[in-house]
DNA sequence: TTGTTAGTTAGCAAGACTTGCAAATTAGAC
DNA sequence: GTCTAATTTGCAAGTCTTGCTAACTAACAA
């Protein structure tokens, strides 16, 4: 995604209106790596500025996608989460927190279907699934009746 | 996926019934390739059965990914597929006609993280994104007009 | 600074998909 | 045939997202 202020350029070179509230998405989003769900920026949104709707923030995040400056990823949680980062990478996704990172597969970009005709292949996804160091590491210390608590719905 | 025949047999050792909806479900999911929603074969299990309920669809369907005999799919489209493929595989979605179809991909489980510390990996995900044989053939004798109209929401 | 106006926002209703609940039904065992 | 626990239904409700519209305001010109 541009910084903030190329974006308030582009918005306006485009017709649109800069307001307070797309500033403060913009300022938001800029290097947020935490993958955020619309619920998620709408509620740190409304901590500095009460008030603001969520739908409003629905409507700036579309807006954006629809500009090329965020990838949308649904890992099928019920919500979908933005990503500033539209550079060629991946996400590893923690079964254990939940935490998504950005990574870059060497090799993603060759792989093939196999079996699947003439499929003409425009864009490739990889997720990864398992845990991350964080959660790794905990989990040999906590007790196997914690663990279970963690994974209840 | 078993078949259905097996499945029957697997549910009643659990102490679970066979039904008439069960049955026709087992059925319908059978060597489907398809990769139908919930809705889709709620059709189809309507016309064969008038009567049955979504809800039952619904039900069969979580019993059957909880004992590992379905994957889900979601590829954020609002809606959750099932796949009775169980294999280690993958998919391709066209983007004209919304077929997914199973792929396998050499080397898919070597990939890994590049750059996330020392996640786990524990199951690797790919989806292609393109077009098929049939609709990539179509594009190029049809107008940009009609074109326009198939990228319509 | 003030006026004008097209673009925005906020709030609520509604739509799509899925699940919870309770009453009625039924498969499977004796 | 009887009995009982499992299942099915139908509906309400929950979650996430979008449609609609009245009220508001950023941007521009005078």
């Amino acid at each position: 995604m541009h910084s903030p202020a190329e974006l308030a350029t582009q918005f306006r070179s485009m017709g649109r209106k800069l307001t307070p509230q797309r500033q403060l998405i913009f300022s938001l989003l800029h290097n947020n790596e935490t993958h955020p769900t619309a619920e998620n920026l709408y509620g740190i949104a409304s901590a500095q500025m009460p008030g603001i709707s969520l739908r409003t923030v629905y409507q700036t995040l579309n807006e954006l996608a629809e500009m090329g400056e965020l990838q949308l990823i649904d890992l099928g949680e019920g919500g979908m989460r933005f990503d500033p980062n539209v550079d060629d990478h991946h996400h590893a996704v923690c079964s254990a927190c939940g935490k998504i990172r950005d990574v870059h597969v060497k090799g993603a970009a060759a792989l093939k279907p196999n079996d699947a005709g003439d499929f003409m292949v425009s864009d490739v996804g990889v997720v990864f699934r398992g845990k991350c160091s964080n959660c790794e590491s905990r989990a040999v210390k906590r007790s196997p009746v914690l663990q279970a608590k963690v994974s209840k719905k």
